[in-house]
DNA sequence: ATGGCGACCGACCCGGCGGTCGGTTTAAGT
DNA sequence: ACTTAAACCGACCGCCGGGTCGGTCGCCAT
């Protein structure tokens, strides 16, 4: 039963390695040999545990990647009435300069699915489908928002989802090198601009 | 005399050949071979022209795309006095479904400095100055934007660039696949929406 | 103890691709 | 006409990196 345990720990570490690298340097320019140096582990050990690097990958995005975004970004629309104030609080939490510093899962998956969209369509399908639990999710919480009077009626939420995610994952191209804080809170002031277009007070513009 | 007019031509045919396909397969995902072979043309013949792959990547962003960054996004900010409609038109101009299918120059920016970065840094700081003269040319006119009156006095008008410029490059990644004509739509109506928030009569919010 | 199997090792293979280089063609100068 | 050098050719090199494979070690069941 111990063989078993060592079996996982090894997997694990292999997985939360493999999503640091992959994060940072994409998924073509991260090759096998440098993550298994840092590991201390062989090929051997890799391949046992893995069919092939694409393999290993798709298995780093559905489980770690597609859990995060659902605990960030998905799971916390559901815990206020108002939607707007949701999706504030919920990107605001995401972009927290977390524990281990610029792992943000939003980011990544735009960044993977620019690399990969084209070649690779295997791959891009599985991040379109996180990320469109993501969008859906938003749009069902928009639409209910609407219903009960926190946004005005003429809002296209399809439209809205569409552009918030769009914003988000655009900001990270945009600010990389400049410091999170700033980025953050000037993203969060802007989206509250447009946040305030949408109520239904503010309707007529 | 023809002779130096058939390299200009060579160099011509490579570089929006090159353009073509990096746009469409990323920087690592492109290899030379290919692009020399639709153009029935040798390996002697890329490196007599240029220094490397590298050397060439950078040539055409800085000749091709910077120019059509300019002609597109930059300029056409100065033609009007409103900013905001400024911007809003340049956008809807630039996401017109082009001729040559699918090169939107300001697209493709995001793309190679989501690939790059981290990486390649010598690629990535050129991409950025473009980027950057789009960014600071906006801001400037969106501060005389504000001096007019066509902005309500408290905005941040950096905040503001950087959130328009976002979510034009975070909306590539996300609606890759869907028809282009809504995407256009449904982006640019938001974006409406977001301008109004930022017009004098609409604060108080 | 012993057989077996799962975890792991690491040398090796091999294809792809960036880059080289000696050679050939062709246009331009004299 | 002869030279010169440009544009261009394409076989070749060498490295890098994904993937393979025969082998070792050690836990566990019998």
């Amino acid at each position: 039963m111990e063989k078993h345990l060592k079996s996982k720990v090894t997997i694990n570490r292999l997985c939360y390695k493999g999503l640091d690298v992959f994060a940072q340097k994409g998924y073509h320019n991260t090759n096998l040999n440098d993550i298994l140096r840092e590991l201390c582990l062989s090929k051997g050990a890799f391949y046992h545990h893995f069919k092939s690097k694409e393999d290993f990958f798709v298995y780093i995005v559905q489980n770690l990647v597609a859990q995060k975004i659902y605990a960030l970004l998905v799971e916390p629309l559901s815990a206020q009435e108002d939607p707007l104030s949701a999706i504030m609080e919920s990107l605001d939490k995401a972009l927290e300069p977390g524990k281990s510093n610029e792992l943000i899962y939003g980011f990544m998956l735009g960044d993977f699915l620019t690399e990969l969209d084209g070649k690779q369509e295997q791959i891009s399908a599985y991040l379109k489908d996180i990320l469109q639990m993501w969008e859906v999710n938003m749009i069902g919480m928009l639409k209910t928002g609407k219903l009960d009077g926190h946004i005005a009626r003429h809002i296209d939420c399809e439209g809205v989802a569409a552009y918030i995610i769009s914003s988000y994952l655009g900001m990270r191209t945009m600010k990389m090198n400049h410091n999170p804080k700033q980025a953050k809170y000037q993203y969060l002031q802007q989206l509250r601009h447009y946040f305030n277009s949408l109520r239904p007070t503010a309707v007529r513009a």
